[in-house]
RNA sequence: GUGCCUGUGGCUCAAUUGGAUAGAGCAUUGGACUGCGGAUCCAAAGAUUGCCGGUUCAAUUCCGGCCAGGCACGCCA
């Protein structure tokens, strides 16, 4: 048990001593300074209103009771605040639990093993995946390994928008790119995709096919080019998943909405519970039933085909048949006025309000220096993920997208991602990392016999024990980081624990004292804070390397 | 106009969701290695948390009203 929840349960047992029964939401954090004490409590406060005395004297009544437990050593308060100083043993006692158990350092079991899904870059297949897909991308793929670790049973989906009208766009544009390698010419219409992959795709065809179809067009020609393109740019969109380290489980073709006839069903059923009706030839969906906004159309009157808006009814009804009790859909903050509407579709389909949540993500500004690169989806000047990993690499675009709340706007400067030193906090902590792997390699190469466990009551001095501490929260940190959506709190620790290391680093020797037993001490802090670093970097999906 | 998001030192971001003297990094200034990676560390200076009210032991956080920016308000997706 991590020493956070060793106090918790402390406390707990304490205020029940006081004939406390409700059980409170009290906090067991660290002091905002770290001569304040190890760990404090906001306990009193929150008791004062029950007991009816102010909380000095609760804090006062509380802290008297924690003196008499041999697991403090010291209980100050200050304000109504409780703070407590922890034996040196606790922490040596942590730090041999972090090496003991590297694998399961961070896991918890929050999630009871909740089947769960989150659904993200679900891309048009009809172009390269774009810098805003790259963000959604590392805060789902990050977010699914929180999960997991937490407890969850995770699944990755993507959703593959390949029935729609946009499909036609794709066929056509690359026919005409086609064509033009023959030197015949078409008018690219206005909503065509003007890109250069699409030449180079019409290249790649007729390498294939030669001028089998050339200026041939009809139903056949058109649902050729259309399965053709599509496995193009789906093989190019899963590629660039590939370099980003980003694997789903599922990739989900529209398509099977279709032929399950899902988008039936969900008619039906929502006429059952009167939601729906007919006018101007188009069937509508009674959105004002259930929320403050104007009905949507679900089938068009100009195709009889399934809208947007339907087909996104039928997909989640269906997520919520395959058994998931949770769906986490990862969007991009242009598609939040979609959010209400969805929501009350589920409830016309019965399905329970907590069933579908939305995980918004403003959008992101590319940067080099001070100067802002333009994106636009005009040919030429718009800059893929693609562009990104090789500007800047895999670690990089991870860590940085991982670091930012997804609800702040993001400013991605280019420069600071590639440099080699601290303004980068993907380097500051891979720097710790690497200089750890150092030390231990140097140890070995001076014969020093590492035994874990071995010497860790020579554990005292602060930077030490404040290293430790610090160690000692990122199961916490990840649980919270899951509660609260949050792939941010994962690199401020890691920054934090990083910078915890170097402290310590400078100013304890590590190899180079005389006293044996605290090498063999020291050397296993360096363990333990690898360990954790090491774990913390595996959930952002970012490398841990024993050298730069 | 309506809804959602954002506003924090010069810059980029935090703040354990209502907690203590609002924290880091960059930039600025001044320091620290004849030893394990100086790609590091220590310190100084820099803030009326956009503005005005309210709620309470306590507000960057919650509520109301303004101001500024972004996004969305289609039989597009």
């Amino acid at each position: 048990m991590s020493i956070l929840k060793t106090i918790q349960k402390i406390i707990e047992k304490v205020l029940a001593d006081m004939g406390i029964s409700q059980s409170l939401d009290f906090k067991v954090e660290v002091p905002p300074q770290d001569d304040l004490g190890d760990f404090s409590t906001n306990a009193a406060f929150l008791c004062s209103k029950i007991l009816r005395k102010s909380p000095k004297v609760v804090a006062d009544e509380i802290s008297e009771k924690l003196r008499q437990l041999d697991t403090f050593v010291r209980v100050d308060n200050i304000n109504g605040f409780i703070n407590m100083f922890l034996d040196h043993s606790v922490y040596q006692m942590t730090c041999a639990g972090i090496i003991s158990n590297p694998r399961n350092i961070g896991k918890s079991n929050i999630g009871n093993g909740e089947n769960i899904q989150f659904e993200f870059v679900s891309p048009n297949p009809t172009g390269p995946l774009t810098i805003a897909h790259g963000r959604q991308a590392v805060i789902g793929d990050v977010l699914c390994n929180i999960f997991d670790e937490s407890g969850y049973n995770v699944q990755r989906e993507l959703y593959i928008n390949d029935a729609g009208q946009q499909i036609e766009y794709l066929s056509k544009s690359v026919w005409i790119r086609y064509n033009e390698l023959f030197g015949i010419k078409h008018e690219l219409p206005e909503d065509g995709y003007h890109g250069e992959y699409i030449i180079d795709v019409a290249k790649e065809f007729k390498n294939e096919y030669g001028d089998k179809y050339k200026d041939i067009w009809n139903e056949e020609v058109n649902d050729f080019f259309k399965e053709y393109s599509l496995k193009k740019m789906l093989s190019m969109i899963k590629q660039t998943l590939k370099r980003l380290g980003v694997n789903f489980d599922v990739y989900f073709s529209e398509k099977l909405l279709i032929k399950e006839k899902i988008v039936s069903r969900i008619l039906d059923t929502l006429e059952k519970s009167d939601s729906t009706y007919a006018k101007d030839d188009a069937v509508w969906f009674k959105v004002s039933k259930y929320i403050d906004e104007n009905d949507k159309v679900l089938i068009r009157s100009t195709d009889n085909r399934a809208t947007y808006f339907c087909d996104d009814i039928a997909y989640h009804y269906y997520k919520y048949h395959r058994g998931f009790t949770k769906v986490y859909d990862i969007w991009g903050a242009d598609h939040q006025g979609h959010i209400p509407r969805m929501k009350a579709s589920m409830k016309a389909l019965g399905i329970p309000d907590d069933f579908f949540n939305v995980i918004l993500h403003q959008f992101v500004t590319l940067k080099k220096g001070d100067e802002v690169v333009r994106m636009s989806k005009r040919a030429g000047n718009f800059v893929t993920l693609d562009d990104l990993i090789e500007e800047v690499g895999t670690d990089a675009t991870r860590y940085f997208f991982a670091m930012i709340d997804p609800d702040t706007p993001m400013n991605f400067d280019l420069e600071l991602a590639v440099k080699k030193s601290s303004d980068n906090p993907v380097f500051y902590v891979q720097y710790a990392h690497a200089r750890i792997s150092s030390i231990l390699k140097q140890a070995e190469e001076r014969k020093i016999d590492f035994k874990m466990f071995e010497g860790l009551s020579e554990v005292k001095e602060k930077e030490e024990l404040l290293l430790i501490k610090e160690l000692s929260l990122f199961s916490n940190v990840v649980a919270e980081a899951a509660k609260n959506r949050k792939t941010n709190f994962i690199t401020t620790y890691l920054e934090k624990v990083s910078s915890r290391f170097h402290t310590f680093y400078t100013k304890h020797s590590i190899l180079n004292t005389d006293n044996s037993q605290l090498i063999q001490a020291r050397l296993n802090i360096c363990l333990a804070t690898k360990i954790i670093l090491e774990r913390g970097l595996a959930l952002l999906g970012v490398s841990a390397p024993d050298k730069m």
